[in-house]
DNA sequence: GACTATGGACAGTAGAGCTATCCGTACCGG
DNA sequence: CCGGTACGGATAGCTCTACTGTCCATAGTC
């Protein structure tokens, strides 16, 4: 297919298709004159997986290219290529430049905890960093309420990745196998997000008999 | 004291403070005289909120200025509060202008999913779109596995926020709790999925048997 | 052969989030 | 009370991101 269809097809216009195809996000069609080219269904669904990073998972255009960079790369291990779609998450807090007593605080907290639960995770995990920004932040703005909750958070996130990364195991083909793997993590992120929030709502109607402004339906 | 000295000791420009209160993130100071104004300790607060909020939460000034406006109103229930927040998160789908066959399915799963297990949710809640659409994504992207870990993201987030719920109970004033309540669920998401994303390294360590790159320490 | 589509290069745009400059007044040390 | 710095307020400008529009020469299409 030429770029018109490509472009009714996946919903994106011509003019964000050439832009994806200068920015790397998206391969360049076969030749079929020196300067004719034609696109197939790899292209449709690479554009669908461009849009739904953006759009659903928040990464920003460069976040995009460098994911898709690793899904392409068959060398890179799954979870190494998985582990590349880490630093893109929701804002990276600040590297650390200078140590402050919060931030050796939470790395200090985040390693106990993980040693506690014998996780095996690198330091160059850039989750590690995201982690620790995030403790520090919340040690600095006060109490140390959601640093208390840390351990709920990895007991919870432990089952949470064993039935993903069990989910993963019983697969063939490489490629898609990744591709789905970087998609359910982004997209993940997003769509755990969301039902924690409608979790919260049903709770704290429990806990606190606060009532629902319209209930659904 | 004055903006010079709120500005040492945030660490935020003076240019951008007085960005904020044009966007009416933070409060004016207490007049002086008519061209002259005093800040306290309530603003140093609010100024670090404010970066927490944008910086590691990844919200827009305009979502941190609702955010914070919905903190301030003192009528508003504690987690009608909370559910402002909500649609702030990471990149909210495209609203449902014409429900198509994805769109349609995704809800009726999430639907069924919430009936099964009892949750009271509106369906003004932001964060039923936001899932709904994301479950929408996934199943236009081909097989439906992001969609088949629901029921596992919801029981595993029913525990979460029955804890976060039932630490925020035990509390007396209504202004911090607030405070902290809407900065736990913003950073809340970036802890989480920092976690995940620690978890996942973890998991898939064993396994698949990859080795990490470089082990931690 | 007229007409539309295409690839490729490049300039332009809109919005977000600051940042800089200016002005007139206020505070502060000497 | 005088010079220098800080302040508040308004407005203009800047940088970055993610496109979008225009142009041109060639290709395909009826």
């Amino acid at each position: 297919m030429r770029v018109g269809e490509l472009s009714r097809r996946s919903g994106v216009s011509v003019a964000s298709i050439k832009y994806y195809l200068r920015e790397g996000l998206l391969p360049a069609g076969e030749r079929t004159s020196p300067n004719q080219a034609s696109y197939d269904d790899g292209h449709l669904r690479r554009l669908r997986m461009i849009r739904a990073l953006i759009d659903v998972g928040g990464l920003s255009v460069v976040a995009t290219r460098d994911v898709l960079a690793a899904v392409d790369d068959p060398d890179l291990p799954l979870f190494e290529a998985l582990g590349r779609a880490s630093g893109t998450t929701t804002a990276a807090p600040v590297p650390p430049e200078e140590p402050d007593e919060a931030w050796t605080a939470a790395a200090r907290m985040l390693a106990e905890h993980v040693d506690e639960r014998g996780w095996q995770v690198s330091a160059e995990n850039p989750a590690w960093h995201s982690a620790v920004g995030v403790l520090a932040t919340y040690l600095r703005l006060g109490d140390g309420d959601l640093a208390r909750q840390l351990g709920l958070y990895m007991r919870t996130m432990e089952e949470v990745a064993e039935r993903e990364v069990a989910a993963v195991v019983e697969r063939g083909d490489r490629a898609r196998t990744v591709e789905g793997v970087v998609v359910g993590t982004v997209l993940g992120d997003t769509l755990i997000a969301a039902v924690r929030r409608l979790a919260q709502q049903d709770r704290s109607l429990r806990l606190l008999g606060e009532a629902p402004t319209h209930p659904r339906g």
